[in-house]
DNA sequence: AGTTGTACTGACAAAAATGTCAATAGGGCC
DNA sequence: GGCCCTATTGACATTTTTGTCAGTACAACT
């Protein structure tokens, strides 16, 4: 069909096994954000990425491999975003819990959470739970008049609560008729009333 | 390689339509709750339920189908929950708390929410939305003394306080080393405490 | 410039998942 | 009994998704 001249050599994009695996994963991370777990197909990630699918399997080996970096790689960066706004020095009780609600309740922290559960492997959180016990640690060491169950107790409920805002709280607050936000601030206020000693 | 006398004539089982649409719905259920969305497959959900991947054809016309159906189906039994459960006479606030909680915590209901959520069917929920209009006119008109926003406003809280419980409740506790109710226990002693006037 | 290692690509192959169709058989009805 | 409707099935066909492989091009090193 074509005619002109020869056709233009083809100029590549050659990265860094780093640059390249990153590039994939965020791509993925995307899907999996935008569109759910579901959308995580070989062909997808490999357009979004701008790259050809055999080379996802190039870096990755299989689909699978890249579904297993992509948890590692947002659980850790889960927990590195926890472990920085707790390792704050004039992080109290009161903003750390902030903190810790902010972590979990961002949107692709919160669809992550439901993906590994609802594939089976929530067992994958380790890490998570690590970043608690870190922060449990901490707590005692500052303040000896908590006890440690009730502090997990507390970032238990927090996290789950978390969670579930972040999954749910824009669909069902506008569901109910309420602007998207209002979910949030009803769980902020929530946390707050509980750690001000309500009960 | 069989020798014997001739192959038994092949039996059947055959149902009304309705049955043979529960029965694939129910096993349909089954491998979301227990495995995922991503585990509804035809040849699966055919095998589950003991029939041919055809004849799911044949009553959903599609895989797609067959999800729309089952979405529909769950739905409608979470809301059938929760209205027998408030419309109980002696239902008074607290105790439709409880059952509009416990409705959402079952691993079910939780799971059904996260899929429409992850999938982009969010928006599939409008029956549980008319079914929050309905108890909150339902205590509006006993107890006139409630405000309507802040009605909307706990029962907004509870749901995704109860789905999130269902959802990442036993993981989480073991997870932190809890026992795989105590999530559950936290959630209800907070959902009550802020019933009782707690600020 | 030549050599080398490997990220990258296109084309092909295999597997998995979905969908089509003609034929079979169960059960109600005459 | 014979007839009709259709739920059910097995075999085949199509599409989607995943994986393989030989060759190409980019960058580093000599």
């Amino acid at each position: 069909m074509s005619i002109g001249p020869a056709a233009a050599p083809k100029t590549r994009v050659r990265r860094t096994p780093e640059a390249a695996r990153e590039n994939i994963l965020a791509a993925a991370e995307a899907l999996l954000v935008e569109q759910g777990p579901q959308a995580i197909k070989l062909a997808d990630v490999a357009k979004a990425a701008g790259v050809v699918h055999a080379n996802v399997i190039h870096h990755f080996g299989s689909i699978a491999g890249v579904e297993t970096a992509l948890m590692e790689r947002m659980i850790r960066q889960l927990t590195d975003k926890v472990l920085v706004a707790l390792n704050q020095p004039d992080a109290v009780l009161g903003v750390g819990a902030q903190a810790l609600f902010d972590a979990f309740e961002a949107k692709g922290a919160a669809r992550l959470a439901a993906w590994l559960e609802l594939t089976g492997e929530g067992a994958r959180m380790t890490l998570v739970r690590e970043v608690v016990d870190e922060i449990v640690q901490t707590r005692l060491a500052r303040d000896s008049g908590v006890d440690r169950d009730a502090a997990v107790d507390f970032i238990l409920l927090n996290i789950i609560l978390a969670v579930g805002v972040g999954l749910f709280g824009p669909t069902l607050s506008a569901l109910l008729g309420r602007p998207p936000e209002r979910a949030r601030e009803l769980a902020l206020e929530l946390i707050e009333g509980r750690l001000t000693g309500a009960r």
